[in-house]
RNA sequence: GGAGCUGUGGUGUAGACGGUUAACAUGUCGGCCUGUCACGCCGGAGCUCGCGGGUUCAAGUCCCGUCAGCUCCGCCA
């Protein structure tokens, strides 16, 4: 057997001079003086500078004249320390350097199609076509290695809490609710399909029946809706479930996790326990429920004021069961007319049917409505929003969740440019258990159906369903949504009434929930769980913007795999085994596209 | 489904008021060079401007369409 390696290029340090190494990577840059070459050999753990000397061996020397980039080597040599003037600071392996004696071509290269190197400038569809030469950059490589060890942080916490690391079906049932599914054609029952798993939420919860008690999975999830940066087709969650274990135990077994990740990734100690907002102070303060608390400008109340104005739209908004909110720039006051003229059109984008502005400036007040308020009413608006000379304020009239939104927005696109780099993780609570669907026209819920409501609200689930509120949770970091876990409903009754609140039939309920409904009947325990977005977690902790970055290989906002090609057409025998007949539409383009057998 | 931005030698960019041979850097190929580390010097090759159509005497440049990538809205229990 070959002897590949004695050492990794970047661990040699000066300690190891007089010793024979043998290494093995890739060239990343070749430097030919003429009668000496210099070879900077690559592999995962860093660089090395290997000399080849005409003088010494003429015949390894004309071979090394031959290497390329990328070119795949084993050498043999000594490693030797640098005169003082030939040290390289800028290299971990600078003091030294290793004298050839031996080389052997393992494999060579084509030129590529762009630097192996960091800080790469190139066009990201290239790097996700050739995405293997991409993670070939020491950059990537550290991505994947540091989520590696956030995976086995997390592995190891929960296993050192008695959580039972356990695998759920991959080809699952389709249920309605949620996003969209996967869907995976049978050969066996023709006309029938399996779904990839929007999450493993039923297993898990059967697996709190079955009196597992504690279980996790690194769970990979599919949902066919439009992918965003930090959105794609497949992704991981760090899934749990416990029972016997009330929202105060969860809180604190992630509150712990969160502490180890950053302590051990990023050196970083936690404040611990994170502090927690209902969702309607959220919406109320940020105009979101995940809110960023990395900065203030919150949201501010104007209703009482609004009345008292001679404003049409002010006035209107709040005798209307509507509010006034807003919010306060500081130094927005420096804004152009342009500037603040695009925030509307901004703002009309989110839904605004105006933007109101107004400038603070010295002894007064800059703004197209100025004229619709007394003195004193400016006196007193002034202070409730606490306003300096050179503040721009801006105001939203609508009804209370759109004009929070609204607001919202703003405040997120003005947040100041330096945010600090710290961690600002948030539990959002009190979540209300449904929304209204106006274009179902239905109720949908807001987390999912299993979703346990608060005890005390359960009897509203008759009289005002709205208001009933969820024993239901989100972990928010810097305006990112981490996760979200609930109580879950163990109560087959229970869970009856919701799905009919849902719009369900009990004939529906039966076909498609049966199992759970049935497995609630033989002693459910109370349980609950959460999940967390690993990419998210680990973008977040990386400081990358996408989650792409994270992700050896993601799919394209087209939903595509640049690199394999996927999706693609198959072959019509393929189609005829699973009883699957295409649309005429989408005929031609999918046979066009199949390659010549 | 909608909006915006981007697409020019292998790579990254310039050229955009329409007008000779499409420029620069880097890479690449050849030559020279024994201390470089983004090595240096000399020389060469390489793009028909994402694709299709249109306007024009003339299109990288203007117009229409289309494809791809990115970002956002809708969507994402």
């Amino acid at each position: 057997m070959p002897l590949y390696r004695t050492a990794g290029c970047g661990t040699l340090r000066r300690s190891d001079a007089g010793c024979t190494a043998v290494l093995s990577g890739w060239v990343q840059r070749r430097r030919d003086h003429g009668g000496l070459i210099f070879i900077d050999l690559r592999d995962r753990s860093g660089l090395v500078q290997l000399v080849f000397d005409s003088s010494a061996d003429s015949a390894l020397f004309a071979r090394a004249e031959k290497l390329r980039s990328e070119y795949v080597i084993k050498v043999e040599g000594e490693v030797v320390e640098r005169t003082p003037a030939n040290v390289n600071p800028a290299l971990e392996t600078g003091e030294i350097e290793v004298q050839v004696t031996a080389m052997e071509l393992l494999n060579p290269s084509r030129t590529p199609l762009f630097y192996i190197e960091d800080n790469l400038n190139v066009d990201e569809n290239l790097r996700l076509q050739y995405r293997y030469l991409d993670l070939r950059r020491p950059e990537m490589y550290r991505r994947l290695a540091f989520r590696h060890r956030a995976t086995k942080l997390v592995r190891d916490y929960l296993d050192a809490h008695g959580f039972l690391e356990i695998e759920t079906p991959m080809l699952t049932r389709s249920t309605p609710e949620g996003a969209r599914d996967y869907l995976v054609p049978s050969r066996v029952h023709p006309g029938s399909f399996y779904a990839l798993p929007q999450s493993p939420q039923l297993f898990k919860q059967l697996l709190m029946v079955s009196g597992v008690e504690r279980y996790f999975q690194i769970a990979r999830c599919f949902r066919d809706e439009d992918l965003r940066a930090d959105r794609q087709p497949e992704f991981t969650q760090i899934d749990l479930e416990a029972s016997f274990f009330g929202m105060e135990n969860l809180f604190a077994l992630m509150e712990g996790l969160m502490a180890l990740l950053w302590r051990e990734v990023k050196g970083i100690a936690l404040q611990t326990p994170f502090p927690r907002m209902p969702y309607h102070e959220a919406m109320e303060r940020f105009g979101s429920d995940k809110p960023d608390l990395r900065f203030g400008m919150e949201l501010l109340d104007c209703t009482d004021l609004a009345r008292e104005c001679e404003f049409k739209i002010f006035r209107g908004a709040a005798e209307e069961g509507g509010v006034v909110k807003a919010i306060r720039v500081p130094g927005g006051g420096r804004m152009s007319r342009k500037e603040i003229d695009e925030l509307a059109v901004l703002a009309a984008g989110w839904g605004a049917k105006g933007l109101a502005w107004m400038i603070r400036e010295d002894g007064g007040w800059r703004s197209p409505i100025a004229k619709f308020f007394s003195e004193a009413l400016l006196e007193r608006l002034g202070q409730r929003l606490q306003a300096e000379s050179g503040d721009l304020v801006l105001f939203a009239a609508d009804q209370r969740e759109q004009a929070c939104r609204i607001l919202g927005q703003l405040r997120l696109h003005l947040a100041p440019r330096d945010l600090p780099d710290q961690p600002r993780f948030l539990w959002v609570t009190d979540f209300p258990l449904l929304e209204y669907d106006p274009e179902e026209q239905r109720y949908v819920a807001q987390h999912h159906p299993f979703t346990a409501p608060r005890e005390e609200d359960i009897p509203l689930l008759d009289s005002d369903p709205l208001a009933v509120r969820a024993q239901c949770y989100d972990l928010v970091l810097n305006g990112v949504e981490l996760g979200s876990g609930s109580n879950r409903i163990h109560q087959r009754d229970l869970q009856m009434k919701i799905f009919e609140l849902l719009g369900l039939s009990e004939a529906e309920c039966q076909d498609k929930f049966g199992f759970l409904l049935e497995a609630f009947q033989y002693g459910a325990p109370p349980h609950g769980g959460i999940a967390l977005g690993l990419d998210r977690l680990v973008a977040l902790l990386t400081g990358d913007e996408s989650i792409r970055q994270v992700i050896p290989f993601p799919k394209t906002a087209g939903a595509a795999c640049l690199m394999t090609g996927a999706p693609a057409p198959v072959a019509p025998q393929q189609l005829k085994e699973l009883s699957i007949a295409l649309d005429d539409k989408v005929k031609d383009k999918a046979s066009g596209e199949l390659p010549a057998e």
